[in-house]
DNA sequence: AGGCGAACAGAAACCGGTGTCAGACTAGGC
DNA sequence: GCCTAGTCTGACACCGGTTTCTGTTCGCCT
């Protein structure tokens, strides 16, 4: 259609403006905003129209003044309190493929759970980014008053864990639970009866989740846990360390034990290696997360693989779904398989 | 609607605008604006009105709007294409750290060296969001046509890296070579003659650099060095392990070998494991960085501490520096010291 | 014919700051 | 006392979108 008509085209002096692109299609500014919008009392005709001449020019809408007139700014945040930098920067990675081609980028967040000012720095960082969403990583994705916050403030959320919540939109979660009993059957099928378990940090969801897993297992196969065979880490190496240490002193020892994340197990191995137990002959790991770590020590770890890319991008899919067309917009499972990941670490028990 | 010209304090319905408090103040928006963008020719009798109620209410000026009217987030960007997530993870925290308090927030970019479209992209990037400047992460930190970029696009930005380059408004660096020739004359110190290398990809600045301080060590103790040693991996686990192998194979073998980072020195005591060489007591391993690995494997490596933590807290700070007040106006240092940390995975050679 | 709603134009206000420039007010020189 | 320079301040336009409001045109219904 017509293009140049009248005026010149652009302003000289930089990108093209809404204004350009209602002159040169012949409409006014606000049938453009509602093209970019997708309002949808729209006549087709003009609609392509309108999205040719943008194609055309090139034309981006300025997000700096679409965030001042909507008070909403087009950033996800991350917000994490992660001691596992890989599995931190999955997220990033799986966050950042939704969100590829959206107008969104992503911001992310670090906080400390311990401290009291934490909700009251989450506040501020919502408020003063004005943030479109954010997706919440375990173990604080666990935190009822920050979802109840982001709700206050008017900022959708996407929860990550280890288990799904009443709530399936505000969630995206994994089977730990299920995944973990078939570790666990893995080892009971190998021929293991002395079994330990390294467990996760109080009141975390997914530590409760895989311990339920784990007794899944053992009590369908008909063998009992006594309390000993139990021991608490908080998801680090050195506390997989301390608690593989105890579980070792004990008579008759483990011969086999699962650890809650991968850094455990790994502390496990480190704790074995020290005191001379061969892995997996004297003693068969698993762990959970499948983590580089797990596959780079010796032996490597037979592990669960947890599908955090694939759970990171569905949640920012499911955040931003609405907001663009296309696949994106389709609904988002609430929940992603955890497999089991074979490798050198199980064996079965001696003698 | 919603206004209300009289003399009340805010509208009710949100937070404090500008225009609350020059009313308050009894002064006009302009010079509340002055005060807040710190303007020199300001009475101090007027600062010290504005900032009192500035206090009293509370008041945070909306970043959005700056945005708009300065055509500048305040938004600084992390450029990486970085194979080692902890790395990653490290540097965000330190530019979290140097950004705290202040109005700035951190937004990531991965990026895709390898993509012929990866400048553009990085345009894209930094002209929608505005970024206020970029911190570039190394391997891509040594893309001189990424700085010419920001240069072009009026982004200032800080590379990181693990040598000096000529211009140190732009650079914050590590002095790998030293810290190397440190790490190699420990092992010549424990009496080591036959010292293998695995070198970092073609190309990298921090692969030359430490390999630079790996021959410098040598030469210094007048020790020669075949070609036969050196290997060259591309700083992943895997190509350690090859990398290692290779060395293994030699006769005579090396009875210590340096790898240019942790990742590869890992490869190399996994693949002594898989050959049944003890390491120390067969074969001495250095690594570089101290990611956690160094320290989560048996037996844990040696390895030189690279302060990337503080490297990107000087980053970030050199970036945002004259616009906050405080400490870290404070120039920032172009270079800072890495250090050999001494483990358990070396030892005096056999013999 | 008159009524009605859909689709859009155009103007103006607004989001919450910042730049420009003119004017007020002070101090010093004659 | 008058003029000039320099210091401080405010009115107003502007950044680039969105929203509100009043029309206007057109097609369709009764």
């Amino acid at each position: 259609m017509g293009k140049n008509d009248d005026a010149q085209g652009i302003g000289r002096s930089g990108k093209p403006t809404i204004n350009d692109v209602a002159r040169l299609a012949g409409v006014s500014k606000k049938t453009v905003s509602r093209v970019i919008n997708r309002s949808p009392l729209l006549n087709e005709e003009t609609r392509g129209r309108v999205e040719k001449v943008i194609r055309e020019l090139g034309y981006v809408p300025n997000p700096q003044a679409r965030a001042l007139a909507l008070r909403r700014n087009f950033l996800v945040g991350l917000i994490h309190d992660n001691p596992n930098a890989q599995m931190v920067l999955n997220m990033q990675q799986g966050i950042l493929e939704a969100l590829q081609g959206t107008d969104f980028a992503m911001v992310v967040r670090p906080v400390d759970r311990t401290s009291s000012m934490m909700l009251d720095d989450i506040r501020v960082f919502i408020e003063r980014q004005r943030l479109f969403g954010v997706v919440i990583l375990p173990p604080i994705s666990e935190n009822d008053g920050l979802a109840a916050l982001c709700d206050e403030l008017g900022c959708r959320y996407v929860r990550m864990g280890s288990a799904k919540l009443d709530d399936p939109e505000h969630m995206v979660a994994s089977n730990d639970r299920d995944a973990v009993k078939e570790a666990t059957e893995h080892l009971i099928a190998q021929g293991h009866k002395l079994i330990g378990l390294i467990e996760g940090p109080d009141g975390f969801r997914s530590a409760q989740e895989r311990r339920r897993g784990f007794e899944d297992a053992l009590a369908a196969a008909g063998i009992a846990l006594p309390r000993s065979l139990i021991a608490r880490g908080n998801y680090t190496f050195e506390t997989g360390v301390t608690a593989a240490n105890r579980l070792l002193d004990l008579s008759p020892r483990p011969t086999a034990i699962f650890a809650s994340n991968d850094e455990m197990a790994a502390g496990i191995v480190f704790a074995a290696r020290e005191r001379g137990i061969a892995v997996p002959e004297e003693l068969s790991v698993i762990g959970f997360d499948d983590t580089p770590i797990a596959a780079h020590i010796w032996p490597p770890l037979t592990t669960v693989r947890w599908p955090i890319v694939s759970m990171a991008r569905a949640a920012a899919r499911k955040l931003v779904g609405d907001m663009v067309g296309g696949e994106a917009a389709e609904p988002q499972p609430a929940e992603l398989p955890s497999t089991l990941v074979k490798r050198a670490s199980v064996a079965p028990p001696r003698g």
